[in-house]
RNA sequence: GGCUUUGUAGUACAAUGGAUAGUAUUUGGGUUUCCGAAGCCUACGAUCCAGGUUCGAUUCCUGGCAGAGCCA
């Protein structure tokens, strides 16, 4: 029984309830009917039934509803010992022995909550990080990037094989104009030459481009032309829609030019991608894709799905489906972005046609195109189309506002990884605790907790919601942070080292009284799997890193009032090894799945 | 202008339609001869406004107000 009820505590209760009163209020509810919910922490008990939903056929009051359930409860299962009642709050206690075995079968399961990998036999696509080949990456990409590998990783616990890719946006007319100011102003510089890191120094170039080109238009205004004209006849622009015309053309040394250039930034971002800790498993590049979905504009107009306008260009009418005509084809033949979106999907799903979902890392400003997109994918009659997912972020905010490349008020992902490692150096240089560390196992250890800081910090936030970041502010490393819950792992590792056996060989005595806190704990390791499926369903990380939080707040609390070590009795001192070593297991692991690393020491 | 979305302590984040709305930070107080004080304990402080549905609304619906995004 015992397994069965640690798979499914809950499961067992409502079935119990359920059949209680069935029978006590001639009902005929079924165990997935009843709603029970953790006891909060100001009262007493383990579970809680809300009993307003039965007082109409109890016909009386909550408080006697609750009565009347509460005694049948603990007639009707021996690991049921108590109940009480607060108005229509059924709250009730399991035995001692229950959560006692109840962590024996917890401590017995290596890596609790965690499924073997490739078990669940799904394999799925996860898109994220999808960069421009123009410029560095910022905060921004940050958020993209731990938030696709954290899901990722999240996913991978229940057993899903996440294949995850990359698409770099590499061609276009934003990327001719770096180019463009390069040739016209750099004089041969490259990364070698300058030191700098080839994504910045490309980047310096999209900002002079933008700037010569602000020049030449405010000249041609001057000289008595419109804004609009300017626009359209700044000679730099003109260079620049000449070079793509030439690139599309595969001119030689355009061609040239866009692959150094182009090498330059991957190999920044490779930099980048380490320092982030994330990772792909097939990259793919705008400039292979660009052209794919033209045919399937051909394929909608033979369906019908799509109309010939009368200037030539290809529509599709979503207005049924409350969205607008959506134009997949302009009138000169060339196409949109969701054309190669399209291509881009039915092409993957040819190429793993094993895969039961495709899920897209993109911010919230995307939300419409993928609305569009995913409904143009069904309507061309593709099945798979539902089983498209947008992973949509909120944007990370300034204090002043949205970050703006143009006005120079993005945070640099690099300067901030950077930042973070050094305040990580200073806090942990004047709390002075690194005695017997090797200058390698620093420089390791102010990485890890820096950016331990910053991922925690973007990723305890709910993807869904905009968050804020103020640069003037550093990342705290106490309270609800990455370093206060890697310092408690590191803690719980020091007590275990000091023990003198292995927490693996102890053999977990039956006749331990639990502590409250140590109840506790087991109640909240009990959690960690559905925490990780919940996590998983709704692709949240936050969910993740807010129930770590809890379970190291509350492994600090237990510290504070029990001991471990000192502990006298040997059952107990052993138990409470066990449960904190369970602890440490989970809190790392859950970490983890943040892409965050926890130190032994620190 | 149309569509989407968000409004919770000074600040930043939580809360399957449920109990006295949690946590961090800031500020004040306490805590170390004792297993790691980046800790623990304690105090102060909030649901944008107006209706509606419900036994019960931060949550769902309608209308305002404010911010953000997308589309022209």
């Amino acid at each position: 029984m015992c397994t069965f009820a640690r798979m499914n505590i809950e499961h067992f209760l409502s079935t119990t309830i359920s059949k209680v009163i069935n029978e006590l209020f001639e009902l005929s509810s079924n165990p997935s009917d009843i709603i029970l919910q953790k006891t909060k922490k100001e009262f007493e008990g383990d579970f809680t039934l809300v009993t307003f939903p039965y007082i109409k056929a109890a016909k009386a009051t909550p408080e006697k509803t609750g009565e009347l359930i509460g005694e049948q409860l603990l007639k009707s299962n021996p690991s049921i010992t108590k109940f009480n009642v607060v108005k229509g709050f059924l709250n009730f206690s399991l035995s001692n022995d229950f959560w006692l075995n109840e962590f024996k079968d917890i401590s017995k399961t290596n890596n609790y909550g965690i499924k073997a990998a490739k078990s669940s036999g799904k394999q799925m696509m996860l898109e994220y990080s999808s960069p421009n080949t123009n410029k560095p990456l910022h905060l921004g990409h940050v958020r993209n990037n731990l938030l696709g590998y954290s899901v990722a990783t999240i996913m991978k616990t229940q057993g899903h094989d996440v294949i995850k890719v990359n698409l770099v946006n590499d061609r276009g007319i934003h990327i001719c104009k770096s180019m463009i100011a390069w040739k016209l102003f750099g004089n041969g510089e490259t990364p070698q030459s300058s030191g700098l890191k080839g994504d910045h120094l490309v980047g310096k170039y999209y900002v002079i481009f933008d700037k010569e080109y602000k020049k030449e238009i405010q000249t041609l205004i001057d000289g008595g032309a419109t804004k609009e004209d300017a626009e359209k006849q700044a000679p730099i622009m003109l260079q620049t829609q000449e070079m793509l015309l030439k690139w599309e053309a595969s001119d030689k040394e355009t061609i040239d030019l866009w692959k150094t250039m182009n090498g330059w930034v991957y190999d920044g971002f490779a930099v980048s991608y380490k320092k982030l800790g994330v990772d792909f498993d097939k990259m793919y590049y705008e400039s292979n894709t660009y052209l794919l979905g033209k045919e399937v504009v051909q394929e909608g107009l033979a369906k019908n799905v799509f109309y010939k306008k009368e200037n030539g260009s290809v529509a599709i009418d979503l207005t049924e489906d409350k969205l607008d005509e959506k134009i997949v084809l302009r009138s000169d033949g060339t196409s949109v972005y969701i054309t190669q979106d399209m291509g881009t999907a039915i092409e993957r799903f040819k190429e793993f046609p094993a895969i039961t979902q495709m899920i897209y890392t993109v911010g919230n400003e995307q939300d419409y195109h993928f609305k569009v997109l995913f409904k143009i994918l069904e309507k061309l009659g593709y099945s798979w189309a539902k089983e498209c997912y947008h992973l949509s972020y909120g944007m990370v905010e300034l204090p002043e506002g949205k970050m703006k490349s143009r006005e120079g008020t993005v945070v640099d992902a690099d300067d901030l990884m950077d930042g973070m490692v050094a305040t990580a150096k200073e806090t942990t240089e004047e709390l002075g605790k690194v005695e017997g560390f090797t200058q390698d196992e620093l420089e390791t250890l102010y990485q890890t907790i820096g950016m331990g800081a910053l991922k925690y910090f973007i990723l305890k936030v709910d993807p869904k919601k905009k968050m804020l970041f103020d640069p003037k502010e550093s990342i705290d490393f106490n309270g609800h942070t990455g370093p206060f819950i890697q310092y408690t792992h590191a803690r719980i590792k020091s007590i275990l080292r000091k023990f003198e056996g292995k927490a693996n060989d102890i053999i977990i005595a039956n006749d331990i009284t639990l502590h409250d806190k140590e109840k506790e704990l087991i109640k909240l390791q009990y959690d960690f799997p559905a925490i990780l499926a919940d996590a998983s369903n709704t692709y949240n990380p936050a969910v993740v890193a807010n129930y770590i939080y809890e379970l190291t707040k509350l492994f600090n609390q237990f510290y504070n009032e029990c001991p471990v070590l000192k502990e006298e009795n040997n059952t107990i001192k052993e138990f409470r090894i066990s449960l904190i070593d369970k602890t440490s297991e989970i809190i790392k692991n859950g970490m983890l799945c943040l892409g965050i690393d926890v130190p032994e020491r620190m």
